[in-house]
DNA sequence: CCGTTATAGTTTCATCTGTAACCATTTGCA
DNA sequence: TGCAAATGGTTACAGATGAAACTATAACGG
């Protein structure tokens, strides 16, 4: 047997990483899919335009970190379910201008609430200083 | 207009999480599918048997957070790539037992160092107190 | 023993995701 | 102008993923 050195995964970090976040990404994801229907990837989409409205979808691609085609298919379904209304740009006709519905305001206003309780649950198991340090962490390693 | 309280989406934790995960593992995935044809998951057996091998399947999953469906899967890829070796155990004739063949070794001993390096370039960039914390964090968040 | 229940692993199906190709429209510039 | 290149967005295809059903074997309780 020669040395093999094996990794120990468990203490790797992108690993560690990745079960973290899909662990919290799914318990979110499970509870509004099963309250409202809404997949993360619409979910990320509303709260986009309930901050920047009126949005092109390529604005609203950037604003997510999602690729165009995976906006392009949360936005049919959001526009399909009375969520959010579409239009064509008055001097661009490629682009889309969009807005939440008055139906869409209302799931915004019922899930924003429940994600900030997710965050801070999350958040309520560190200490302060753990907290503003991994704030920092983030910025560094992911700068959005 | 009412007070509608938008989510900042960029200063979300989950989301901020996620987006972290993501890059670092498609940045890592890519590599090791250009390279040895490898997927993350496929990777992730592999590191869970040179460390503890001979394992069943079912062992396999525990050890790497995976389902066993996606473990069966990723292991069916490696057993027909000829990396790892499938037998029956003797006195359990459901259970599988896995080990890594020559060729399995010799890809770990590729894989193993260049995931290492990955991991360090990450951590690279933050400073001694902020990867002890983070390792705390992670402890405390998403214990193993 | 024998029938029920539990366990190991695989297969199936429906959904999601990423990449590339595509269509329509607009922009840039010869 | 008018034609090539760029842009906004959708569609098509291929591979990944998760839940549930299924097969085979083993364990358990009367």
């Amino acid at each position: 047997m020669t040395d093999h050195a094996p990794l120990k995964l468990e203490r790797f970090l992108p690993y560690r990483l990745s079960i973290l976040s899909n662990t919290v990404s799914q318990a979110i994801a499970r509870e509004y899919q099963q309250e409202f229907g809404l997949s993360m990837t619409e979910w990320r989409v509303m709260a986009v335009l309930a901050r920047f409205e009126p949005l092109s979808a390529r604005e609203v691609a950037e604003h997510t970190a999602m690729d165009k085609v995976a906006v392009s298919r949360a936005l049919s379904r959001l526009v399909e379910a009375g969520r959010v209304d579409r239009e064509r740009h008055g001097n661009d006709r490629r682009r889309s201008v969009l807005r939440l519905s008055e139906e869409g305001w209302r799931v915004h206003d019922a899930v924003a609430p429940r994600a900030r309780n997710h965050e801070r649950e999350m958040l309520a198991q560190l200490s302060r200083e753990e907290i503003d340090t991994l704030a920092r962490i983030l910025d560094k390693l992911a700068p959005v």
